[in-house]
DNA sequence: GTAGCTGCAAATCGTTTGCCGATCA
DNA sequence: TGATCGGCAAACGATTTGCAGCTAC
């Protein structure tokens, strides 16, 4: 989705544009799901197959901090990452298929700094996911 | 703050009143704060120095399971527990000092219910945590 | 007495890191 | 050429588990 250019990123940080690291930005940003370290790995691979798995770590930390990627954690004790838009988003996670369903409410955003205010703070960050059953079809 | 009534909780599942689970009942039950597994060992050991990290492992879970106790990750990739009133609340998190403010706020619940309801799901859980820093005393 | 518990240490799982040869500017 | 990279395997931190002895019932 997002097209990653990694060019730009590393140039404006002095870093090497690799195989590695061009490959792993294609697979993110085609990535239209919310995909772990070893779905990436396993798609990096299908491109080449040398690309371990530490590279992978290391290349998605760089991404997330030069913040052209969003680190998520649905609570499964790993990492899952998608290709951060200037879309604020949030999650709702099936709990029977595991799928994940994004949405934005402004209202929701709204109150949640109305919330964070009223308390005596300034909102810095949130995380919300809503676990949810599929309603029954009509 | 909330008793914990081991006997009972054992009593309805066939398990044993035993001095580890009682120790470690009653440290959680007079926590007023979010201890993650460390720290609950550390203050058991001040009743009872024998008891192991995995028997206070052993222990939450089974609390977790019983309902008595909930099992909150924010996002330190460690556990932290507080037992679990009838009160359903969410948690603001100081990001400079970790310190955990708990709110209600039945706007909030209601809104989450809308969300889901309009993408398609019943909500069956949620998880939301506030991020904010404190702000500047007037 | 015996099933269930516990301590200990080893195992797991996701993730990070040290080392050293390989590579890109 | 020389600083970065990346592969490999070892290290890590939180949590779980196998085992063998212990204890509540």
């Amino acid at each position: 989705m997002t097209k990653i250019d990694i060019e730009a990123l590393c140039q404006e940080r002095g870093l090497r544009i690799t195989e590695p690291r061009r490959v792993i930005a294609r697979v993110v940003s085609n990535a239209d799901d919310h995909p772990d370290v070893d779905e990436l790995h396993r798609r990096v691979r299908e491109v080449d197959p040398g690309i371990s798995i530490a590279t992978v770590y290391r290349t998605m930390s760089l991404f997330v901090e030069a913040g052209i990627v969003e680190r998520h954690d649905f609570g499964e004790h790993k990492a899952r990452y998608e290709p951060a838009g200037d879309d604020h988003h949030d999650h709702l996670i099936d709990v029977e298929t595991g799928n994940v369903v994004e949405f934005f409410d402004e209202e929701l955003e709204e109150l949640q700094k109305r919330i964070a205010k009223r308390l005596g703070y300034d909102l810095v960050d949130h995380r919300m996911e809503l676990y949810g059953k599929r309603k029954a079809k009509a």
